[in-house]
RNA sequence: GGAGCUGUCGUCUAGUGGUUUAGGACACAUGCCUGUCACGCAUGAGAUCGCGGGUUCGAAUCCCGUCAGCUCCGCCA
């Protein structure tokens, strides 16, 4: 079920000098009371004689009469009521009679007539009209964001995400854990995402940075005794926008000490199993699901597989081994893989969408996509039919259970490009297709490689992290074939989101160096950027592990929205821009001077 | 860095080379209305079609460029 706002609003707490209720908390135990109340105008509706105006607060809508004989000063000035004009009224709850009740407001068995009213403030016409917040252009509700923000979607989204940070103090607190603020203004490292940078007026030509992540703060924190932390962290990355993704975001940043990667995880599953329950509730069975990074790159062709529908990817590489279809040939000769999706309605891909799908691998890097139908004779309809041997046909159909009106993807490629884009193309055909069932499938992959191959810079780079500890079963490995090493590093997963992530951290000096070292760091780089954490690790440091939960994804998540724009109050735009404060913004030559800046001139 | 989609009164949109003086809905203004509830009725105001070039007798419409927004690839330890 949805968030509700009334379910958890403390309606005794907004009492004020200038009101006494809430107007959403209105309903038939109050008839016959006098009550103040305060809120916008949503709307108003001038019989001549009689008007009505709708109240809004955050908790709803109620119903003001102005009846003339009653008061003629108050119908009056309800006259010049504008919407979004703020009202402060008194008046007597009444019971609407039979006929005029209105069944589809929460209020609707009540209205209050109105006594006395003051108009605390005007309003211009608003940019757009609230109730239809949905068809307004994102642009417009950007650059008019307090307005955006009083409709009832972004009202919900907010207080959802205020529950849901109220939520995870109380669980993490009676876990035993702190809340220990880390600096803003920290250090740039050379690993990662790009730094926003801050340059520094008292330190001429050297910059703080601003935070990745607290990572080597909370560390830090664990070798200092405090055994379990925990930080609603801002965090900041400079890189591309997207759906899912802002520069600065939030980070539900935890870290303990004396644990095992299941401790971690086990706290995990208790936080969110609490969360989904005191916000939507909704019962979260736990512990979640496990998977492989292998596993679930094999089967669903992403390390963030969305479990709401099967459609699992099928490995052709051996069944195809001998072929003498020269594609699938060279990529085999290349140490690649042929793997496929498979599934009914094929009568609804007409060519077009064929096409699409083509045109969708190749923008993952794929060579191409191969798609063919089984149709009423039990053939392989497809353009590269004629290359394949009748004897690979008929096996292929009996792997697959292939049966009339099947359709087949194939995608033949290194094994990344390959599942990449096959990946993408299984939740494409999820939602054609209609698969995508309700609900929330969380899991857990595990078991990652330690390093990928960094392509562009021939060298070793940390999947997770550099301070992310190796299994202890694949650690021999690590001078001799580090990309077969696999690390304590978890992320969990949800319905097709990556909310988080964390590891199991290096505690032993010597594997940290080694590792550093297996990443090209060199001395003097160790020592400039890591100098500090290097050597707090000769003073008797614990085992320790962490995680963090994007907390913006989360929210998304429970409110069943597609991007984290909703749940921010003031975001920013695709290309990093906040429509309703114009920034990033330039500054006076004076502030630059100050900070030892001068600017180059465009090119 | 790249690909795709979008841009017309305040808002949402119709319009795909010529009866377009750019139409409608909502919002807005004025007036009428005692039971409405995204009230109703009447009248009115409001857009040189993101911006700049080009093609054409003629451009919101076609072409090129550019800007902005969105989705995605790359990027995001």
């Amino acid at each position: 079920m949805p968030f509700d706002i009334s379910k958890n609003t403390n309606y005794e707490a907004h009492k004020t000098a200038h009101r006494t209720n809430l107007c959403g908390q209105m309903d038939t135990s109050f008839v016959g009371r006098e009550v103040s109340l305060c809120g916008w105008v949503n709307n108003r509706r001038d019989h001549g004689k009689l008007i009505f105006i709708d109240l809004r607060d955050f908790t709803g809508i109620v119903q003001l009469v102005f009846d003339p004989a009653l008061n003629s000063e108050a119908y009056r000035l309800a006259k010049t009521c504008r919407a979004e004009y703020v009202l402060k009224i008194t008046g007597t709850v009444n019971k609407r009679s039979p006929e005029t009740i209105n069944q589809d407001l929460k209020t609707g068995q009540i209205e209050v007539s109105v006594e006395a009213m003051q108009v605390l403030n005007s309003a211009k016409t608003p940019p757009f009209l609230l109730h239809e917040r949905e068809k307004v252009e994102e642009m417009t509700r950007l650059r008019y964001r307090y307005m955006d923000l009083r409709t009832d979607q972004m009202q919900k989204n907010l207080r959802l995400r205020h529950h849901v940070t109220a939520q995870t103090r109380n669980y993490l607190n009676s876990k035993g854990f702190l809340e220990i603020e880390t600096p803003i203004l920290a250090k740039s490292t050379p690993e990662g995402a790009r730094d926003f940078l801050v340059p520094s007026r008292l330190n001429p030509k050297k910059f703080y940075a601003l935070p990745q992540s607290p990572q080597l703060f909370k560390q830090t924190l664990m070798f200092s005794g405090f055994d379990r932390v925990y930080q609603i962290a801002r965090c900041f990355r400079d890189e591309d926008l997207r759906a899912d993704r802002q520069p600065e975001f939030t980070q539900i940043d935890m870290e303990m000490t004396f644990v095992n990667a299941d401790d971690i995880m086990a706290t995990i599953e208790g936080l969110l199993a609490a969360v989904f329950k005191n916000s939507i509730g909704i019962d979260m069975q736990t512990p979640f699901e496990k998977m492989t990074w292998q596993q679930s790159m094999e089967t669903y062709g992403t390390d963030k597989p969305d479990l709401r529908f099967g459609l699992p990817i099928q490995d052709l590489s051996s069944l195809f081994k001998d072929t003498g279809f020269k594609i699938f040939q060279k990529v085999l000769q290349k140490n690649g893989c042929i793997k496929c999706l498979a599934c009914d309605s094929a009568h609804q891909f007409s060519r077009k969408d064929l096409d699409q799908l083509v045109e969708m691998a190749k923008s993952y890097g794929a060579g191409g996509l191969i798609w063919g139908k089984i149709d009423s004779n039990r053939d392989f309809q497809s353009p590269v039919s004629k290359f394949l041997g009748k004897n690979e046909i008929q096996a292929m159909v009996e792997q697959l259970r292939l049966k009339e009106g099947s359709l087949v993807l194939i995608v033949a490629d290194n094994f990344k490009t390959t599942c990449n884009a096959l990946g993408a193309i299984r939740k494409q055909l999820a939602q054609k297709l209609n698969l995508i069932r309700e609900g929330f499938k969380p899991l857990w992959i595990y078991d990652f490689p330690l390093f990928e191959w960094d392509q562009k810079n021939n060298c070793l780079s940390p999947m997770h992290h550099p301070f992310t500890s190796p299994s202890p079963e694949t650690i021999s490995w690590l001078q001799d074939a580090p990309l077969k090493v696999k690390s304590q590093a978890y992320d969990i997963v949800l319905n097709g989101e990556e909310i988080g992530g964390g590891s199991m951290r290096i505690d032993d000096i010597a594997i940290q160096k080694q590792i550093f070292k297996l990443l090209n760091f060199t001395d003097p780089m160790i020592e400039q950027n890591f100098g500090f954490f290097i050597k707090s690790l000769e003073y008797g440091i614990p085992p320790h592990g962490g995680i963090a939960l994007g907390l913006d994804r989360l929210v998304m998540i429970l409110g069943s929205l597609t991007n984290i724009r909703d749940v921010i109050a003031f975001p920013k735009t695709q290309s990093a821009v906040c429509m309703l404060t114009d920034s990033p913004s330039g500054v006076t030559q004076r502030q630059l001077e100050e900070i030892h800046i001068s600017l180059k001139e465009e090119e």
